[in-house]
Order: C-alpha cells, then structure tokens, then sequence
DNA sequence: TTTT
DNA sequence: TTTT
C-alpha cells in the first residue's frame, strides 16, 4: 500500500558490467550505472551542448540475477523503479546521503539492446519483474557477497564459498 | 534533444511551503521537500510498517511562482520531472552530491489538494508548464535572492531591493 | 514477463460512480468513466478553449472492490495501468473495437480527492495493488453479475443471490 | 494547462512502415502500429501464453518527419504521448470511436534500434521533440496528402504535387 | 458524465 | 563510466 506516487523511468545505457552481490540468505543484488544524456544549444554561443546525468540503480531478486547474467557495459535498458535516498556514515562519522532507484516487485527491468550490439552475454529483449527484497538495503552494503568476476552466474551457496572481495570494503558505497 | 528517457512522476504532500528565490535576471526558482511514503506488514511480526521518503523538488520559472503563490505546507502535489544529481563542497572542502528533481519546460506540476484543505492560500487543481530556466543551477544556489516570508509574490526587482536572508549563508544547501 | 513497455498514466475526474460487477467466481470487475482536461488559447481568435478526454477504466480484483466501496461521481483519481484493445460484435455483426486503461496486478488506483469533497462514502487517499483477474475480460461482459445501486458492498454471493439487471443487456457494451 | 494528468509510455516494435501524409499547409502527420506483448504461464494448462497488443499512434510535426526518415518495419521505439479518442462515421453513417496515442509538442518519440538490426533507412538512437499540431486531427483525415511510397523525405509541396493516393479514400480510417 |  |  501506498500513499502517494514514487515512480521513475529511465532509458539509459550502462558505464559498465553489473555488479552483482549475494545477501546472507541468497538474495541477488544489483547495482547499476546507468547514463542518460541531453543536448542542446547553448543560447548566447549558438554551440551544441550535451550533458550526461548518471543513475545510481539497485535491483533486487530475480531482475537482479538477470542483469547479471545478460548485461553489459554499454547495454541500453529501460528501468522501472522507485525513488529512495539512504543514509551512511562517512569516515569521519558524518552523515551522507545516497539516492537510489530502486527495482523491486513493482518495478521493471527490460534490455533494449539487440544481440548484435557488442555484448557476448546480451541476449535480446529479455524482461523480468523483480522479487521483493527480503530486507531494506544496507547502508554500506557490506553484508552482500560480491560475485568475483565472471562467476555471476553461480548460485549463491557458491558465491558465499568464493572468497570476500576485499577492494569491498572500503568507507564510501559508491 | 535527448539520448535515453530521464522521467520522474511523483504524488506526495508538502513538507512544508515552497522555498522561493530569484535569480539575478528575475527568473523564480522554488525548492519543495515533498514526501511519499507505503506502508506494508512485516514478514515477521505481521506488523504494519510506514516508510516515507522525501525528495527534494527544484522548479524553475512560471511553474515556481504558482508554487509560490498557491501551494502551501501539507498541500497535495503532482510531479512530473527529471533526476540530476549536483556537487557541492562541504565546509571541509569535500566534494558531496545531491539528487533533485527538476521540473523545467519538458515537465509539469499540478496541485491536487481541493480549496478547502487547509491552506490560506491554496486554489485548487492549478496547473502550468515551466519556463526553461536561464542557466543551469548552482551548486550553493546561493545567487538567488530569497523571497522573505510573505513576499513571495512581489516581483524580482522588490526582491533584490529586500534585504538578504543570513538563514541563507549556511554551508549544507539542504 | 513482456516484451515491450505498454504503460498509461491519468490523473482525472469520474464521470459518475463506479459500476462493480463480479464474475461467476466472486471476482470484482469495476468500470470508471475518467474525465482528463486540457485548455489552450485558439491562435486565430486568442479565445480559451478547453477539450475534455473521457477515459474508460476497468480495475479487476481488490482494487475493483476499493473502488466500488470509496469513490464517487466526481472523486479525483490516479490511475496506473495498462492500454487494451478488445474485439466485440454489434447488433449487425459487425466487429467493433473498444480500448480500455486496465488495471491489474500491475497497475495501481489511488484516491486524490479529500475526505471533504462532496462524495458520503469518500476516504482519503485510500490506494491498493489490483489482484491478478482470473480470466481475461470477456467482450460483451455480459458474464459479469452487477451489484445493483446500494448494494455493492455486498459479497459475491449477495450478488448473485440479488437480480440480474435487465438493462444491462443490451448489445452494446459501452 | 491542463487540469488532470493523461500520459501514455509504450516502447515496442513496428508493425509497418510508418504511414506519413501532410496537411494543406505542410505539417507533417505519422501514423504508426506499435506492437507490446507480455508472455504468462497459463494458470490450468501450465502452458507459455502471449498476447500482443497493437497500439495506434500518431506523431505531429517534426517527429512525423522523423518518424518517416528513419523509422521501419520492426523498428524497436519508445513513444510518450496522450490518450485520445476520436470520433468518425462508417459507410453506414454510425457513429464509431478509435483510440489513439497522440504525440505533440509535450510528447516524445525515441528510437531504440541500433543501426544493425535490419532496417535500411535505421538510425539509432535519433529523438525530438514533436510541434504542435496546428490543428485538431481530422476524424476521416481525408485531407491529409499521402507521401507516395520512397518520396517520404520530399518537402510537403511535392507532395501536393504528387498524386493522391485513391486507396487512402476508404470508409474506414484503420 | 467529471472538474476549475 | 555509457551512448550517438
């Protein structure tokens, strides 16, 4: 239930490859960097302008297994989400602030590239609804197991066997 | 002219009444703390839960005078906008960011709350397309002149002649 | 799972009550008259003209139920949902094709107006998820039992048990 | 201005050509058949189900003519527009409605297609923003001129000039 | 048939 | 860090 409307939709490409986590239970997460752009010119130059604005993006469940499994660097996607701003503790204990867009049940992820655009792993036009996280999203993420490299598609028991990804655990989530 | 789609659609209620400035050429830019929130039950205690957000709105131009003039703390709002992400410097010289989002020409605001909801000053189902805005917008956002209390209707230039308000001159731009 | 996006979004006025019917196996089926305005100047003679789109909604399940019970003649509504054309035959046999915003599962309804605006049985800013329809909307929706004046609030049985509406067999379904 | 919200967001793929015909004084008027499918698991049979909805869209102005340029049959596209019903009469003299997604200057048209996926005239990832219309879309739009097969880039004066296309002068106008 |  |  809700009240109100909290909806965001994107189409985008990706700065890179998914980075996909495992919470404690098997619980795929995703996050993404997504890039829209803008063009324009400028009024008193008469010069084409473009600006680029990137997308903090975090899937949860099956869309987030998904993404790992068939996404790439440079993929356009479209993103159903919700917006959400979350808390962490910066090194000297200051309080940051991060806004996500967030694909859980009631968003949507669906690729748009088609499978002779560059990716090895795309596979055209798949679409899936994502699974409703177990819990909310950690502020430093830590507790996610990352999956190293290009064993994304393991399942999560052998994620947790894989080793910690020690580059994870620094102070800034992103 | 764009590459990739950036939409935000948002239905929540005023935090409080929207913040008016005005940009040295007299442009109006309003900044509304709107919140959303859901509520569901807990998978384990099977109790009920709420969860409101707050996002930050930015309006630029014919759209954040009717801000000014007809909405009010607490009023209903519908947002059509687009997420940007700014940088800032903290005190300490630190790079932070904060999301909005924008309401400029391509996106629409319309007030939802009926005449009879509370607010002094509030016209029901009022609606506008936004003016582009002059420049992009600042970091700080400390050019603009602040509307002072209850002269936020007064045109730019009364605006400039009053005086600045010091409340303004903090370091944190939210 | 779907290729491709297929998503409306209105935010209107209700032309008159809800009409609720229900399908053999006690699923509600609601249909809305949804009202959506825009006004402009003329270019030639600078007059203001207004032109009024008139939507036909059909909610299915809990939604559906929510609606009969809470909203009125008038209500203001947020609906999300999906474009869906469907095929019937008139009194000649011709083929004939109505399009409807449908909200499922998928889709969402949410109350706008205030507890204060005209309707007896209006809360404010009730919302719900839709269930899943058991069965695909049938053409002529002759199948569906419908609740007669008062008595929606009545369980599918009630229903049943109550008279079927002559009136509401006639050919054409809109 | 508008009171209320009508908002369509559809990506899918062409069924044709686009269709690209010009009014008396130059503008130019697309119409599209735009495909979405969504796939289930039927809830007896346990078998995959799909169904594909045909939408009907109708670009003005400058995404018309872009529309005409690089669009084609199977052309993946993302189309934001608005509801609208139009209202013309068959051979017999009934009155019959078709449903329409319009895409004027608060509209938008974007390609998603990359420029390897078949399509001689494709070119990825093109977008604009439509004019608006200068005046209302004609029930029968008889009085469009038709852009003959290849033509489709000539200006709109060498449309007139071209011949009319007798098979554009049926009762129905889809 | 709604709403302002 | 993407894309055209």
């Amino acid at each position: 239930m809700a009240r109100g409307v909290n909806k965001v939709i994107l189409i985008g490409n990706l700065g890179d490859a998914p980075d996909v986590r495992y919470t404690p239970n098997g619980n795929a997460v995703a996050n993404l960097s997504l890039a829209t752009s803008e063009s324009w010119k400028d009024k008193n130059t008469g010069q084409p302008v473009e600006r680029t604005e990137w997308h903090r993006i975090v899937l949860f469940g099956k869309v987030a297994e998904i993404a790992g499994q068939y996404l790439h660097k440079g993929a356009k996607v479209y993103i159903e989400g919700k917006l959400q701003t979350r808390k962490w503790q910066d090194q000297q204990g200051q309080d940051r602030y991060t806004t996500e867009v967030v694909v859980d049940i009631n968003g949507q992820m669906q690729m748009l590239s088609g499978q002779n655009d560059g990716g090895a792993q795309s596979r055209a036009d798949q679409q899936a609804s994502a699974y409703q996280p177990q819990a909310g999203r950690s502020d430093g993420a830590k507790q996610y197991q990352q999956a190293s490299g290009s064993s994304q598609k393991q399942p999560p028991a052998a994620q947790v066997a894989g080793g910690f990804d020690d580059s994870f655990d620094d102070d800034i989530p992103f």
